[in-house]
DNA sequence: TGAGGAACATAC
DNA sequence: GTATGTTCCTCA
């Protein structure tokens, strides 16, 4: 395969590649890792444009590159180790300080090179990312097409508004909900766009080459890199190329069918593979074998008109089509385990070279101005398929950030400011510490709660104008390392009564996104009572190729918000900012507080003063109870200590010290305090000692001031 | 539907 | 054997 002609790394100078727009411009922070991160890079620099989803394929021209993972601290050959050292994300923005992120809406590849050749077919998510009414964006995208190709976005998404009707139902627990789950449900996007590694051309060797391989989606080629799922590609996609479709079947229709260790057979699935006979298996393509087609179209119906009605049929020729092969090579447990895990299929067509001049207008993906295309697509082509159900938007949607094509936007994984110039993306209202995630087989636990009551909210500061922004949201991780989408849990969308606020689901690289609008109107602040946590099973996710995470333990998460702001400029700021973390393991939640570490091992006599205890394991409505019991194991008193909430974090608590209450006790005074979690949580009582400030010790007893005295009541 | 709890399963 | 993960039961 011939290696990706991308600028020189001479385009970065500030260490990192930083983001380069079609003029030239330096953007911003630049990605997290180098390896196939390079590539990805660059493309997503080079080609960089909303309208146009470019899809380099770093992994399959090189197969020796290490696998997508998570590690955003591997280098890989070639690329410099400033690259891959430096944090991603500030080194070269521009306008808006060191931390910001630009897009430019113009960037077309600056040297016009092709896109890497590729074996591989991907159908990237799009669907539903036009609808909007924000001009704004609107421009950019017109603005961002290829000069003289026009191309369309090569990856689209087809939504799957009800997975079920491609589920052998008898697999799933009879008390998981469709909201539950979130690969399966309405959030259809989240279906058809998840896609796993063996369905990833860049993380598949044994990908027929027989696929047209043009674009690529500078998304796949960051740490996480299984690549956007979604169907559809672009109208050019020729139906011949399209393999993919079987691997989308059948991990899709693979759902549980093979899950190793898991329960699903054992208990109450009862369902064995055979039992899920992928419509790919059929050696002709049927209507029924593209389910994906028709889910794409679910909630997004109203938005999707990008897609002309060529792609759409390509899309459904690739779906149709027996990839089979593709699968070869892999195992079929794991295969099956992986791909279970994402019922939907991605695929990601790549255009071939030559359609990239040959491609509809930009038009094609502004469905406000082509009506006609939305008639064409409900009616001519997903009625013809499958029964889509028409998903009106709640909310006049701006356009989702996503719309302009992820190769616009930074990846997921990338770490992005939440301050830049007059904007501020901030979290006004933090969410619980605890938050107990559902599994798939489960029914939903709700959303995500802020530990005062109510949801979280965010805020953008500084925007004044009056077109709506989308926030984005995603699950993201909790460790030391850089923050990164969760591999282990993902973002459920919550609906219901109890919902206020409207969202939307799209996924990116395998993570699921919510769009929630920010509007002028509510001075840009969201509140998020629409988002849950879905927990994957680890087996599953660590089946997937390139997966370097483990499950075990790794159940801290945090939500992690981003806004993309249309500049003068034509470019895109991002901002991000993240959530305290969130325990999402039942386990976990019921673990006794732990004090680990007090602020001063002897505080004042008196009330008053304030002492900071961290450990693990607290909870936002922890309590902190002092306790002194005389030598002889008398209990003299016992208190709960007043928190001072706006301090506390998590696992870390912020008491005021209650006062003094007992003068007959010996110098210095033995205090004991516990964690509290609830009725029955607590820690082991921890020490420290009370010293006699305003007061003395005389004769075994305290002897307090009169101000003291008066301060503790006494 | 949303939780809480716990039984059962699996990993270490 | 213990710790942790996953599924199921139950209830408001």
């Amino acid at each position: 395969m011939p290696s990706t002609s991308f600028p020189a790394p001479s385009k970065f100078p500030l260490g990192p590649p930083a983001a380069v727009c079609g003029s030239g411009e330096t953007l911003g922070p630049a990605p997290p890792s180098g390896g196939t991160m390079k590539s990805a890079e660059e493309e997503h620099y080079s080609y960089a444009s909303p309208g146009v989803r470019s899809t380099l394929l770093p992994s399959s021209a090189q197969p020796s590159l290490p696998a997508p993972g998570h590690d955003l601290q591997t280098s890989a050959p070639g690329v410099p180790a400033t690259a891959a050292s430096q944090p991603p994300g500030y080194g070269g923005a521009v306008d808006s300080g060191p931390s910001s992120y630009f897009l430019s809406s113009g960037h077309a590849r600056p040297n016009g090179a092709p896109a890497l050749e590729s074996p591989r077919i991907e159908i990237t998510s799009y669907m539903g990312l036009h609808h909007g009414n924000n001009q704004f964006f609107h421009d950019v995208e017109v603005d961002d097409v290829l000069p003289g190709s026009k191309r369309p976005p090569s990856t689209a998404t087809l939504n799957l508004p009800n997975l079920e009707a491609y589920r052998d139902p008898s697999c799933l627990s009879p008390a998981s909900s469709l909201s539950s789950r979130s690969c399966n449900s309405e959030a259809s996007s989240y279906e058809s766009n998840f896609s796993y590694p063996y369905a990833s051309p860049q993380t598949s060797p044994w990908q027929s080459p027989c696929v047209s391989p043009k674009t690529t989606d500078p998304e796949e080629g960051f740490p996480r890199g299984l690549g956007v799922c979604g169907l559809l590609g672009s109208p050019r996609h020729s139906p011949s190329t399209s393999p993919r479709t079987s691997v989308t079947e059948e991990s899709w229709l693979g759902t549980r069918t093979s899950r190793p260790s898991s329960p699903c057979n054992k208990r109450k699935y009862g369902l064995n593979g055979q039992q899920l006979t992928s419509p790919h298996h059929s050696p002709t393509p049927s209507p029924r074998g593209s389910p994906r087609v028709s889910v794409t179209d679910d909630t997004w119906l109203g938005n999707s008109t990008q897609y002309t009605s060529s792609a759409i049929v390509a899309a459904i020729n690739a779906l149709s089509t027996d990839g089979s092969l593709e699968l070869d090579g892999v195992p079929v447990k794991a295969r099956k385990t992986a791909l279970d895990h994402c019922p939907s299929v991605a695929l990601k067509v790549e255009p071939a070279g030559e359609d990239l001049g040959t491609t509809p207008p930009t038009a094609e993906f502004l469905p406000e101005e082509f009506p006609s295309f939305q008639h064409v697509r409900k009616g001519a082509f997903c009625d013809q398929y499958l029964s889509v159900p028409q998903h009106p938007y709640q909310w006049a949607r701006p356009r989702s950030p996503t719309a302009y094509g992820s190769p616009t936007l930074p990846a997921l994984d990338w770490q992005l400011p939440s301050r830049s110039g007059p904007y501020e993306l901030r979290i006004e209202v933090q969410p619980k510490p605890h938050h107990r995630a559902h599994y798939e087989t489960e029914g939903s636990r709700g959303a995500v709660k802020a530990s005062a009551g109510g949801h979280p909210s965010v805020q953008l500061h500084g925007y004044l104008e009056n077109e709506p922004l989308t926030l984005q949201l995603f699950i993201g991780t909790a460790d030391d390392r850089l923050l990164r989408p969760h591999a282990f849990y993902q973002v459920h969308r919550i609906t219901g009564k109890t919902v206020s606020t409207t969202s939307h689901e799209a996924i990116l690289s395998n993570t699921k996104v919510l769009e929630i609008p920010l509007l002028p109107e509510n001075n840009m602040r969201a509140i998020v009572d629409c988002a849950g946590i879905l927990k994957l099973r680890n087996s599953d996710i660590e089946l997937r190729k390139g997966e370097t995470d483990i499950g075990r333990k790794n159940t801290r998460v945090r939500l992690v918000f981003r806004v993309h702001i249309p500049q003068p400029s034509g470019r895109m700021l991002s901002l991000q900012v993240a959530s305290n973390p969130i325990e999402c393991s039942q386990r976990s939640a019921q673990e006794l507080p732990l004090v680990e570490k007090q602020s001063a091992a002897s505080c004042p006599v008196l009330g008053g003063k304030k002492m900071v205890l961290s450990g693990h394991n607290f909870l936002q409505d922890s309590k902190v109870i002092f306790v002194e019991k005389a030598p002889d194991g008398h209990h003299i008193w016992e208190m709960e200590a007043k928190m001072d909430r706006e301090l506390c974090q998590p696992n870390s608590l912020v008491v005021e010290i209650p006062p003094f209450r007992n003068q007959r006790i010996t110098s210095p005074v033995q205090v004991s305090f516990y964690v509290c979690n609830g009725k029955r949580k607590r820690s082991q009582c921890q020490r420290f000692t009370y010293l006699p400030a305003n007061g003395a010790v005389r004769n075994n007893r305290m002897v307090l001031s009169p101000k003291a005295r008066a301060r503790c009541g006494h």
